[in-house]
Formats: C-alpha cells, structure tokens, sequence
DNA sequence: TTGTATGCGTTATCAT
DNA sequence: ATGATAACGCATACAA
C-alpha cells in the first residue's frame, strides 16, 4: 500500500468495470437542474449513492425532446449500474433496452406503468384532498387550482385530486394552467384569476414556485393580503417556502426517503427487487402562515 | 449501423477509454449543491459538458473536510479527463497528482496561486468598490458589510474591496461575519447590525442568499422600508433576486461564460492551454429596487 | 477492402 | 502462498 501510494498508483475503475460487468457508475437523468426542489433532490441523491459506493453520472435533458432517451443511450454506454430518472419519461423501448442490459431503472415521480423499472411516487391525490378540507376549515368558499401546462403525471394527480375531493363536497372550482411550472408562470396564473369577477378566496398551486409568484403577484400588484383575503398552499416545502416573506403553508417532498429507497433498491439482490417494484411515499403538509387558522 | 441497432449494441465506453487513454468523463466537485447559484453553474457546465461530448461525473463534498482530495482520488480511479471543482481547495500534494496523470484541472473562484490549473474568478474587489459609489451616490452615510464566516477568497475579496474603496473615501465601515452562506445567516446578521445605535442604512451583503435573508428580517422584524431606509446589494444574481418581493440590485455571476471558458480551454491543445491559465471575469451590477436613484 | 493479432488494466481461475 | 494466463470490449497496426 506504501509503495502504491509513492508511486502515485491509483486503481482503473474503467478496467475494473470492464471486468467486473459492473461500472459503480449510476446515472441520473435531470432537466432544470437548477430549480429548487430538483437540486435539492439531486444533493441527496449523490449523497447517498456516494455513501454506497457509487458514483453519480449527471445527464442534463433540457435541450430537445428525445433526449431522455439519449440520456439513457449514454448510459448504457458507460454500463451505468443503474439509471434513476427525475424527469422525462423514457420511450418503452429504451426502457426494454436498459433491462436487457442489466441497468437497473428507477423513475421518479414518474408515475409509469411498465413492469421493470422502480417507482417512487408521492400520495399526490390524497394530499390534494386534504387542501380541501383545510381552505373549507379556513373558511374559503371560492377554490382555485394554479397549474403549469407540463402536464407531468404528478402534476395533474394534485389537480385531480383537488378538484375531486371538492367535487365530492359539492363545490366547482376554478382551474387555470400556464406555461412552465416556475415563478413567473405563478405570476401570470395570479393576474389571470385575481382579474376575474368571482376572483378566488383560496388558491392550491401545483408547485411552490408557482405559489411564489402567485403571492408575490397577489400582494404586489393585486394588494392582497395573505391569508386574509386570500389563503394559499404549495407543493414541495423548498427552502423559499419557509422565507418570512411567503411563509408558505405547503407539501414537504420526503427527499431523504425517496433517495433512500432508490439507493437502497440498488443494493438489494434481483428476487427482493422485484418484490417492491412500486413505492407511494406520504408528503407531509407542513402549516406556515399562508393559510388562515393552522 | 442498422444491425447494431437490431442487436442492441452499443459502444462500451469503458473499453474505449481503457484504450484511448481518454474517458470522455469530467468530474464536478461541488459542495452545496442546491443553493441557486451552485446549481444554476452546474446546470450550464452539465450542458456545454455534454455540447462538446464528455459527461458530467458529479462528486458532493457536502460531508466531511478533506473530502476534496477524496473526491479527486475518485476522478483519477475513473481517469477523468478533468477535474473542475466549485468548491474546498486541493491539496498541492493531489494537484500534482492529477496533473502527473494527464487530469486537467480546472478551478472556479477559487483564487489559488498554484500553477497548472485553470483559475476562473470574478473582480470582486473592482465590482465591491462600486458599490461604495452606488451607495453614496443614494445618500447613504452609515455603509456595512454582512459576510458568512466561511472566509473563502470570492467573499473575502469582496469585503476587502468594499472596504478598501470605503477607507480611500475616508469612511469608515461595519463589518459583520456569522455562520454559512445562506438565507438564516442573513437574517442574524441583520438582528446584529440593525439594533446598533448606529445603524447602518446601506448593507452589502456577500451573498444574494444573506441579502435575502437581510431583507425580510429588516423589513419583518425592525420595520425598516427599502430602500428609503436602507438600501441593499448583494451578488450572485439568483433567480430570488428578481422576484418581485425582493428586487434586489446585485452583481451578476457569468454562469454561461465561466463554463463556457472552462470547457473551452479542455478542449484546448497543450501549448495553447498553458498561454491562458487565469481568468478574471467581470461581474454585472444589475440594477433592481433595493438601491435608492437607480 | 477485409482480416488478424496485440495491448490497454483488471480480476478470476488455474497451476505451481 | 505465489505466479502465470485468459478474458472483458475496443482500437490500432499490419498483413493479406
């Protein structure tokens, strides 16, 4: 080992991986890295996969579309142990591909249903549920649901949700979408439901940057007060939800458990892989300021 | 072609690499990954990276001290072609070895002095001395400065400057310094400063994240209008700065041109990369709200 | 143009 | 316990 280290040896994890079938290589296939939550979920993943021993191999797919399935294409190139997918959702065939290749896959918040692959999704649907239940507490009477136009599987669980839930209750709410799920879509969804005449008293958002920008929007250029005249949740508990200025009542991503389960899947053997193939992870609703009577 | 397709064939690039003496892999050390600013630079060099056909292997430092060196021994057992760190400094002893096995390395606001890598930082002392101007140019008397105690050279460099031009106009400064770069620091060093007899009524804070964090504990808990009461600058230019609830005047960080020098100059033969080895790169003032006769 | 041999750095296997 | 050898997949150099 002395000697090693004097001679400035260092092992070939590229032959090492060559021989051994086996790369430590994990790959993990993003698009706006940037975003709060996404870096935050991102942190944690190479975090723990370093932990295992593992190396993280970051693909970033904002450019075109396809490029998911690029991503992938490159990570069987390098033989990437396993691939875990935060965003975009993989072409069937690419998929098929990857397991043939003995790369593990694990999809996040994806909400897809092909045998194979890990899923890890959030109780969107339910957590939708109880906004309802806690505007109506607050006594909100005109619910609105702000949504981005992505379109995304979790996404329009939460609209969903909200909507079902207060449909079973008897109410109508109002719906808006627009853009991509960032801050100043939130800003435009709130300049066009804060116009209307049965301007809403409540507002669920898909996202909490789009609640920041709907606060921000609400009290800036619409004088309203939150939560008095105007009561808001969000989805995902990032750092800024917790800042004095929004103080956003709002759904925590268990980000720890959900790079946990990932990593820990990994490491399992292939039969108790194959046991728990589909996880549905429990976002906590954490009350802040936002929303009248916490 | 087709065939390869047929059969599912794809390159091994492990192979390749143990054969070309090339991976194709560029590692990334970074620490704090999900701060804006952090994840905004990683979001840019994870695409030129990819724009020029290497991949992005990223390694956390997050955990323990030393965990630079221990990064980099990990991109030499990849044979990484190069090594670009965002965070901590190497220890000369790991520089060497990098170099001596042909890992290029490349170091981003670091200000170190060892020769061999490609240095990229900002004027930050140039950039902080106009704020001095900015400042008295708005009527403020009392100028402060609001540092982390994380004493890196960017954030030092800032001080120093700010204090240096502030001394050659003959006033005299408050300087405070408490805990990590980010939002909670922000807000302590204003509970610090702002309840002085002789507070100060414009603050240049180190980071966008202390000024944020600066902000709404001045505008929260002591009152205090901005900018007809305190003015405010910080530096990085996250996305938080624009938001509407903030407008904060602050120094852009060049994300695009930094990575687009650093993977410009791997791409670089030998010759011509030693030529340019430090790079001084200006910082934007990006004039917003918190700063009175923009 | 097509084919064949060799080496890259490991590790697993088999022989000593 | 120690040593020699083959094989992983690719690229290259040389031969046919």
């Amino acid at each position: 080992m002395e000697a090693a280290d004097e001679l400035g040896y260092h092992v070939n994890h590229l032959a090492r991986g060559l021989m051994r079938n086996e790369s430590g290589i994990v790959c993990l296939i993003v698009s706006e890295v940037a975003t709060p939550y996404r870096s935050a979920l991102l942190r944690e993943l190479t975090q723990q996969l370093q932990s295992v021993g593992k190396v993280a191999m970051l693909v970033n797919t904002d450019r075109s579309d396809g490029s998911v399935d690029r991503a992938l294409s490159q990570a069987i190139r390098y033989r990437a142990d396993a691939s875990i997918i935060l965003s975009g959702l993989p072409d069937k065939s690419i998929t098929q591909l990857c397991l043939r290749n003995g790369q593990r896959l694990v999809l996040i918040n994806r909400d897809d249903d092909q045998p194979g692959p890990l899923r890890i999704n959030l109780d969107d649907r339910e957590a939708a549920g109880r906004v309802v239940t806690a505007f109506l507490r607050a006594g909100c009477r005109k619910l609105a649901f702000a949504n981005s136009e992505a379109g995304t599987p979790s996404l329009m669980a939460r609209e969903y949700g909200f909507a079902a839930a207060a449909k079973a209750l008897g109410l109508d709410i109002m719906v808006e979408r627009y853009g991509w799920t960032g801050y100043e879509a939130g800003k435009v969804l709130a300049q066009r439901m804060l116009t209307r005449k049965d301007r809403p008293d409540a507002v669920f958002c898909a996202t909490d940057l789009l609640a920041c920008g709907f606060m921000d929007a609400a009290r800036h250029q619409f004088s309203m007060a939150i939560p008095d005249q105007l009561c808001v949740v969000g989805f995902d508990d990032i750092d800024q939800a917790s800042w004095s200025s929004y103080q956003l009542t709002t759904f925590a991503q268990p980000v720890q458990a959900i790079a946990g389960q990932a990593v820990a899947w990994l490491g399992k053997n292939d039969e108790s892989r194959a046991e728990s193939q589909s996880l549905m992870l429990h976002a906590e609703l954490v009350w802040r300021g936002s929303v009248r009577g916490g």
